[in-house]
DNA sequence: GGATGTTTAACTTAGG
DNA sequence: CCTAAGTTAAACATCC
């Protein structure tokens, strides 16, 4: 039995799909030959390593408290993209870009979040309120590559997303791995190889282009549902290794017999404000620091304080590859041009935290899905898809706490995202879609109340 | 040749 | 201490 605490608010999200989406995703779906049901998906075994999505319930976590602008009212998907005043590329106002790179930890627009975060997460460092990442070089999102992975998926409101695009969204929404080592794209694709979360669909002959797609496999959103609520770590903060080397550029050459770093004036700035945002300083008191929103963010430390054992994994030591972001050939740039932009990922969540929660209609997605007796969007969830014994299997055969919600985000996975010409309709590529983050962000602090209560109502 | 994709390995961190 | 999750690196294959 499943116990749902303030940190894990899927359930009320997952009722929240809006009925534009359903519409839209139903006659995707009828386009879209490539569903999640296919064998690549059916013959995937659910172990356990890589295969739940607990990371989308990090996902979930991370949504309830990431840094968010002002409570416009938009869709999730971005409404304020539609108009043509989106910036050309956030790389226009990226301070690193010039050398000049924000103050890490400074309080951006997106820092005095109205919210506060969850208690649980302030424990458990969990509250990057202060990072705006778009702009903020230095800090290495909180996010894992699946969940940047996932944001990607999802920012695209297409059912399956290439590379170069997951690529490009993330540069575009983080501007710290615009300036990092390029290797976390060898990150990326690894984590899409493995983690059996993320299907491959293969790119069809007649279709130009590199390399195949990548969805969600929504056998996973079940499986996070249906039991994978554990709670995850969060990498401590990492400060852009590049970034980090140029700042030593800027070091002055040490005098012998004198210790510590002698940097120049603005460095210093830089750095004693670095350490004063993120608590990284030597007399940074855990305790006196937890519950407080400085205190509730990782300490500076791992990568750049602890050798490593292989001795090219250091750094500090290693030469910065900058990336030069030569990641899109133009085609692609062109392919996915609204992608970037201004996407602003503090306003999807901040949509999906805001009113615009369906689960306030009362009534979103059920009846629908009741109506289609197990079948998504013409898309039937057949228990033969999984293993016997699987969650699936359980899910039919005894109905769980969690069958409504479970069984509504797997509709939503079945097909998150109306499938639109994925090579010829990108040009509204993440502008118009409603599709509602509440199936993957939680909603606890904008409904309030006791969500075991909650869930109780929804049963 | 570069991008993409797969696989293996080593490693860190957090939780049980 | 063990395990799971996540990260990073690297080797290799395939495809355009």
């Amino acid at each position: 039995m499943l116990s749902l605490s303030c940190a894990e608010p899927w359930p009320e999200g997952s009722v929240g799909l809006e009925e534009e989406v359903v519409t839209a995703a139903a006659q995707a779906e009828e386009r879209d030959g490539v569903s999640g049901t296919d064998s690549s998906s059916c013959s995937v075994s659910l172990d356990d390593s890589l295969t739940s999505l607990q990371w989308l319930q990090e996902f979930s976590i991370l949504g309830t408290n990431v840094p968010h602008h002002a409570h416009h009212q938009h869709h999730l998907f971005g409404h304020q993209q539609l108009g043509s005043e989106a910036p050309a590329s956030p790389l226009a106002g990226d301070p690193a870009s010039i050398g000049m790179p924000l103050t890490p930890g400074k309080p951006t627009a997106a820092a005095y979040s109205r919210m506060q975060p969850l208690p649980g997460i302030v424990a458990h460092g969990h509250c990057p309120d202060d990072v705006d990442y778009k702009t903020n070089a230095h800090i290495k999102p909180p996010y894992s590559y699946a969940t940047l992975i996932c944001m990607a998926m999802q920012a695209s409101k297409k059912s399956k997303i290439t590379l170069s695009c997951i690529y490009k969204w993330i540069t575009d929404n983080f501007c710290y791995y615009r300036h990092a080592d390029p290797t976390w794209q060898n990150s990326i694709r690894h984590n899409l190889s493995l983690n059996k979360c993320f299907i491959k669909v293969p790119r069809q002959k007649d279709e130009p282009g590199k390399g195949g797609f990548w969805k969600i496999d929504p056998q996973y959103a079940e499986r996070l549902l249906s039991g994978a609520y554990k709670k995850r770590r969060m990498p401590p903060v990492q400060i852009n290794p590049a970034l980090q080397n140029r700042l030593r550029m800027n070091v002055q050459p040490q005098p012998r017999g004198q210790i510590g770093l002698c940097v120049n004036p603005e460095s210093q700035r830089l750095l004693r404000e670095f350490e004063e945002a993120t608590g990284a300083d030597q007399n940074w008191d855990p305790h006196l620091a937890e519950g407080t929103m400085l205190g509730s963010w990782p300490v500076v430390r791992g990568r750049c304080g602890l050798k490593r054992k292989q001795g090219s994994r250091n750094g500090a030591a290693k030469a910065p590859r900058r990336s030069s972001s030569p990641l899109l050939s133009m085609d692609e740039q062109k392919e996915i041009g609204p992608l970037k932009g201004d996407f602003d990922w503090d306003a999807l969540l901040d949509s999906a935290l805001s009113g615009e929660l369906s689960l306030e209609g009362g009534e979103p997605l059920s009846p629908i899905m009741k109506e289609e007796d197990l079948t998504v969007r013409g898309t039937h969830i057949s228990p033969v898809e999984a293993p016997a014994g699987s969650a699936e299997a359980e899910r039919s055969n005894n109905m769980s706490d969690f069958d409504e919600e479970t069984f509504l985000a797997t509709a939503f996975l079945e097909n998150p995202w109306p499938e639109e010409e994925e090579d010829h309709g990108r040009s509204d590529f993440l502008c118009s879609s409603t599709v509602n983050l509440d199936q993957l962000f939680g909603l606890e602090d904008s409904l309030g109340g006791d969500p075991s209560s909650r869930i109780d109502t929804l049963l």
